[in-house]
DNA sequence: TAGAGCTACTGCGATAACGTAGTAGCCAAT
DNA sequence: ATTGGCTACTACGTTATCGCAGTAGCTCTA
């Protein structure tokens, strides 16, 4: 059991296959959600990726480019091209980091909140289906989703490493 | 709790303070994932994409770019640059389809199965680390994730509909 | 307090993702 | 057999991702 493996029943392929191991799992679980949740908030002119990250800098404000990348294991050009592209839209504010020089802050503006207060009463239903279909497992399932991120991120920093 | 929230601590930005729901734990996850895979694959001249649809030609042969594009959430027209830049490095080939005039099957050809085994041999320590972090909770994580895939495709065929 | 070595960010260029708008083959219903 | 409506795939063009290489500011050492 320690490379991967066939879906269990050979010839099948039904996409709820999996490929038997936790890691396929994951990518087959996020690609699914990501579609369903691109879908749901695309009213809102936003996708899924963007939503998740206006999530977070509507929690955290004051988050410099850097962190931003290690939170979402991107790559820092990504998260540059990502802040060009918010700031364009007037979602997103740099300010001044008082701690260094080099760097910045970045914060939704008002006009970025909105933005996320749209696409989040789109994402509601989304969540909401999967809840309820996941019934009293889903707080297990929360809590076991956060052990496994910590297993995952264990090994931190590979991000950068695919020179 | 239907909508984001958050991370746990105001003003944290640990990478692995969550969002306080199973969507974005699975978004934040998988992307640690993928980063983890594609610089421990990347001597193999895959990404961890690749690798996993490399996977699943593996188990099995002779699948549609539409199964394939249902199997992993994707609209068809990336399926099919996955199917061009394949066919060029001489990892996958088409085959009539016996069925449908319009459509072929993919399988590997064995430049394509020796391509996956290497990328199979860099990923198996990766997900062994993963797996003996999760220690006896890793069967149980397999199954839970099962389940969450099957609470989110529940309501399938949102690919596409991100017109 | 100089300056070597790091780290934070970005311009640019190559390649990937994927929407739009087709074409060709399938499958009724006539 | 014909045809109207589907479905499978794809060429093309736009936009996004991200590696490389460069600049500016930080930090430590002497």
């Amino acid at each position: 059991m320690s490379r991967p493996q066939h879906p269990d029943s050979a010839g099948s392929t039904d996409p709820h296959a999996g490929l038997g191991n936790v890691l396929f799992d994951i990518w087959l679980v996020s690609r699914a959600a990501t579609a369903q949740i691109d879908a749901a908030v695309q009213p809102s002119g936003l996708d899924a990726d963007e939503f998740a990250i206006y999530s977070v800098l509507a929690g955290a404000d004051g988050m410099t480019p850097t962190e931003l990348a290690n939170w979402m294991a991107a790559p820092p050009t990504t998260v540059s091209s990502y802040v060009k592209r918010f700031e364009r839209r007037g979602h997103v504010r740099r300010v001044a980091n008082p701690d260094d020089g080099r760097s910045y802050l970045l914060e939704l503006t008002a006009s970025g909140r909105a933005a996320h207060r749209t696409a989040g009463e789109l994402f509601a239903p989304v969540l909401g289906r999967v809840t309820s279909a996941l019934g009293p497992a889903a707080a297990d399932t929360h809590r076991l989703l956060q052990d496994l991120h910590a297993a995952v991120g264990s090994s931190e920093d590979a991000v950068g490493d695919r020179s």
